[in-house]
DNA sequence: CGTAACCTTGACGTGGAGGTTAGGCTCCCC
DNA sequence: GGGGAGCCTAACCTCCACGTCAAGGTTACG
């Protein structure tokens, strides 16, 4: 096995790990982003690998899309559903109900996808501007070079 | 001419072009991101075409990257420089001078550009991601189908 | 001149996303 | 079994980006 990990972790460990601070991990539980996790019996919480997985994914949205907690909740909560319908999938459950639930998740995540293309887009054009910006503050540059010869050549 | 703009604007219209309020046009001029704007008489702020545009470009900012004011703050800023180089070009001013705002300019672009390069790569990754995600929720959504189709051809 | 619509500054409030501090408990190792 | 590193909750604080009055001045129109 690959180093491989001790199969839980604790708040610090998970901190280091992902770079948040403790502070905020027990605030996205607080906000029901991260589910609450087990406990040692004196209280300590338990993470594991799957806990920092969600973090980063929880950061990565709040990064890219810029987006509030809130929104973010309903996305991984999207995850959520799906990881459960998986879970008991053989449990031969109420198909309608795991139909509906899937439904929900897939309006969300379509969603969220709807508003990566839309951003993808939008700062495409923002690279292209910026391109062409600057490429004229190389122009300038280079014209102002140019005077600066002209000045010597003349004092010269 | 097109509908040729009264040359100035009272702070409510460009509040309502630009989807602003009036407290956050305010906010932004204090803050430094819009220069202080001429005033009437009276004291009411004349704002021209130019600053409804900068305020479009800092919601863009804002929206697309998701950075906070005083970044972007820099980053209008870097276009003054570019204004105000392009504006007393002929004066033949210190050119030594121009040429180091003008690279700091540059700079400040650059940084932009690179944070907008990185973004849309990433993004274009949590893009991919998502369509897969959504094609695994179809899949899923087609077995559970499937086994509503075998409940009701058992049951029939 | 009246008045309605618009604007001014100033001050305080708010919501989001945590940071910080206090006071105490737990774990683990020597 | 004692001590230090690590963790707990609770409460308060901060910073940002505005929102929301309040009290009053200005402008345009009839």
């Amino acid at each position: 096995m690959p180093e491989a990990s001790k199969a839980y972790l604790q708040i610090g460990e998970v901190a280091d790990r992902t770079g948040v601070t403790q502070r905020t991990l027990r605030f996205y539980e607080e906000k029901g982003l991260l589910k609450p996790p087990t406990r040692m019996e004196g209280g300590f919480r338990l993470y594991f690998e799957d806990d920092v997985v969600r973090v980063e994914q929880i950061r990565r949205l709040q990064n890219l899309l810029g987006i509030a907690l809130a929104e973010i909740k309903e996305m991984v909560d999207a995850d959520e559903v799906l990881r459960e319908i998986k879970a008991q999938y053989r449990h031969e459950a109420d198909v309608v109900e795991k139909k509906r639930q899937l439904q929900r998740a897939t309006e969300v995540v379509e969603k969220q996808y709807a508003i990566v293309r839309q951003k993808v887009e939008q700062m495409q054009e923002m690279r292209a501007d910026l391109e062409k910006r600057l490429k004229r503050f190389a122009e300038r540059m280079a014209e102002l070079e140019g005077l600066e010869q002209e000045a010597v050549a003349g004092r010269g």
